[in-house]
RNA sequence: GUGUUCGUAGCUCAGCUGGAUAGAGCAACGGCCUUCUAAGCCGUGGGUCGGGGGUUCGAAUCCCUUCGAGCACGCCA
């Protein structure tokens, strides 16, 4: 579907033609003085110029043309040369019935639809999720919804950090814990337990303890190196011990990620592209793109336009090992192979921005990928607490994901029974959905490249610009939906009728600008902009249903035509709320 | 040092490819419930858009400069 300010502006083109002047003059958009107009055109000022003429004049002969409009119910020439313009309630009416029929209220699907992969979450093995991991969740997840609206297909890959010293840590810890495990023994042919010999709980402590240890204690990070080694050049009881390790690990991170409302297409990690490393490399070195450099491996990346030194990639630490760099560049060299991806989005924290740049300059010059092949970084910025800095534990750790989502949730149910009678477990239920919808709105609503305030209080407040507050509102419609239901009336068949009132042509507007909004958070990858729409559109709505007694509506047609308009608005509303990736309750 | 991002109300943030009087929310104050969820709605006060220059008919927005803050700058990820 075309865009409602399209149509406005077609209109508008076709009157400066008709007028005289050159049509490109035509462009309508939003009014900025909602007291005077709903939209507005400033083609006559910057016509004036060209045509030596005063704006104000070629204002006045525009509007003549549009007398007989048929989009337009006031087209007001005022100084020094503005046309303010409103629309006709029937052009408004038409246009929503429109969106109503269309499978995404207007948005037009990619033309070409892109084969996209987000790389988010990237977490890692034996480590618990903590606050750090959650932007890059919520975002990415957002992104991922928001890309498959669009059209395209996207393919989320968690991308866990699974490989290297931490796995060694991991595994040397246990045997100084458990020598006698069946694993450690190199004599050993059979087959391993199914059974892992470890908790969740239990790995979770155990690789902050050996970490501790290896920098205290330079042999047992000898020990460690040497574990390492002996898993990536593929130690049976090693190999059987990662094994363990991985799904122990991948289970609870499952567990954390479906609570956050969270999934991945894909749970690959450095691993998985371990055995691509040595041809990589090779390819590297035999295209002539690798040189030497300070006993390291590496790729110069630097461009002619650079204003700043942009250091080289390396492939290979001076001591011949992979790092950061292999694995992100055999991982892209495998996505090619296996997926070939039009465009892979990565969502990271933006401090390693010139990192990626070098990757990403890196690939595009040994052919990892096709020219035409789009790398982007998605880099967002730190959840700072109310101090702003960045956010820690009272006691000033680091805090664990799981722990601050179970405060939040906390929180949230004593908001929700105090001074009401809930049911105990609709009470919980409800509370970890509006929960979810506060940290998420709260981390959306801003630009993701941009630190960011955490506060808490703030959002699951529900007042204001927060998450709560959209799922109020979505409610509150689902509330009078059912009632009207109940009263006998029938949602089959309704039909959009003309605004009557200020604040449900209001409304009405303000829905329209559903596919534009839409767009630009596409094409901008700007989940904040649905957001600050939603929060348009659910003040629009509070404003109309405060002013409009809908189920003691007499005229039964009228009252149809705003049942019509409800369920659009909670439609919106609720779809706008998915590609966040929150719900609404049916009632709170 | 080099590069980069940012600086908008007391606080937290919007502000699209330059347009009229710079917007929300919170906090403060004042109204509105016998009627669909008052977790709401309406209103009041609050600003040298860090400073200075420039481009333009017109700048928070574009350019330059300056001050201030964050971040990044080869063997961590």
């Amino acid at each position: 579907m075309k865009k409602l300010l399209d149509l406005i502006s077609e209109e508008m083109q076709q009157a400066f033609e008709a007028a005289g002047y050159d049509k490109e003059l035509g462009k309508v958009s939003l009014s900025n003085r909602p007291d005077l107009c709903e939209y507005q055109c400033n083609g006559a000022m910057a016509g004036a110029k060209k045509y030596k003429k005063a704006p104000i004049m070629i204002a006045n002969e525009v509007a003549e043309k549009l007398a007989d409009s048929k989009v337009f119910s006031d087209v007001s020439a005022v100084a020094p040369g503005f046309l303010n313009l409103k629309v006709k309630e029937a052009f408004v009416t038409d246009y929503l019935r429109n969106m109503r029929a269309d499978k995404k209220f207007g948005l037009e699907e990619a033309k070409e639809p892109k084969k996209i992969v987000i790389d988010y979450g990237g977490p890692n093995v034996a480590k618990p999720l903590h606050v750090g991991h959650l932007r890059s969740a919520i975002i990415g997840e957002s992104i991922k919804r928001i890309n498959r609206f669009a059209g395209h297909e996207v393919i989320g890959d968690i991308h866990l950090g699974d490989w290297g010293l931490q796995m060694g840590l991991i595994i040397t810890e246990l045997q100084k814990r458990q020598p006698d495990l069946i694993y450690f023994d190199e004599n050993f042919e059979g087959d391993y337990p199914k059974e892992p010999p470890f908790t969740i709980s239990e790995l979770e402590e155990i690789y902050p303890t050996a970490s501790k240890k290896s920098k205290e204690d330079e042999n047992y990070k000898a020990e460690a190196m040497e574990a390492t080694f002996k898993l990536q050049s593929g130690v049976r009881g090693y190999r059987a011990l990662w094994n363990h390790i991985l799904a122990v690990s991948v289970a609870d991170l499952k567990r954390n990620y479906e609570n956050l409302n969270v999934d991945f297409d894909l749970w690959k990690g450095e691993s998985s592209v371990h055995d691509l490393i040595p041809d990589m490399v090779a390819y590297m070195k035999d295209g002539g793109y690798a040189r030497i450099s300070e006993g390291a491996l590496v790729v110069d990346v630097k461009e002619e336009t650079d204003t700043k030194e942009i250091p080289p990639c390396m492939i290979l630490k001076s001591d011949g090992a992979s790092l950061y760099n292999t694995t992100d560049l055999a991982t892209i060299m495998e996505r090619m192979k296996e997926i070939n991806p039009d465009e892979i989005i990565y969502v990271v924290d933006k401090r390693q921005e010139l990192y990626f740049e070098q990757v990403f300059r890196c690939a595009r010059k040994t052919k990892l990928v096709k020219p035409e092949t789009e790398l982007k970084f998605l880099g967002f910025g730190t959840m700072n607490g109310k101090d702003g800095k960045p956010f820690k534990t009272r006691e000033g750790g680091v805090m664990r994901l799981e722990n601050l989502i179970k405060e939040i949730n906390e929180e949230m149910y004593k908001k929700i029974t105090e001074n009401r009678t809930v049911e105990e477990e609709e009470a919980r239920k409800t509370a970890q959905v509006v929960a979810l919808s506060a940290v998420k709105y709260g981390d959306l609503s801003n630009q993701a490249s941009k630190d960011y305030i955490f506060d808490i209080d703030r959002f699951i407040s529900f007042e204001g610009d927060t998450g709560p507050y959209i799922l109020y509102t979505i409610v509150r419609i689902k509330s009078i939906l059912n009632k009207y239901k109940e009263q006998g009336g029938s949602i089959e068949g309704v039909e959009l009728q003309d605004a009557v009132s200020e604040s449900e042509k209001a409304l009405m507007l303000e829905i329209t600008k559903f596919n534009s909004m839409m767009e630009a958070a596409v094409e901008e990858i700007a989940p904040h902009k649905i957001c600050a729409y939603i929060y348009d559109l659910a003040n629009a709505f509070n404003r109309f249903y405060h002013e409009t007694k809908i189920l003691a509506e007499e005229d039964k047609e009228k009252q149809k035509g705003w049942v019509a308009l409800l369920i659009l608005t909670r439609d919106i509303l609720e779809t706008c709320i998915d590609l966040l990736g929150f719900s609404a309750p049916e009632r709170m």
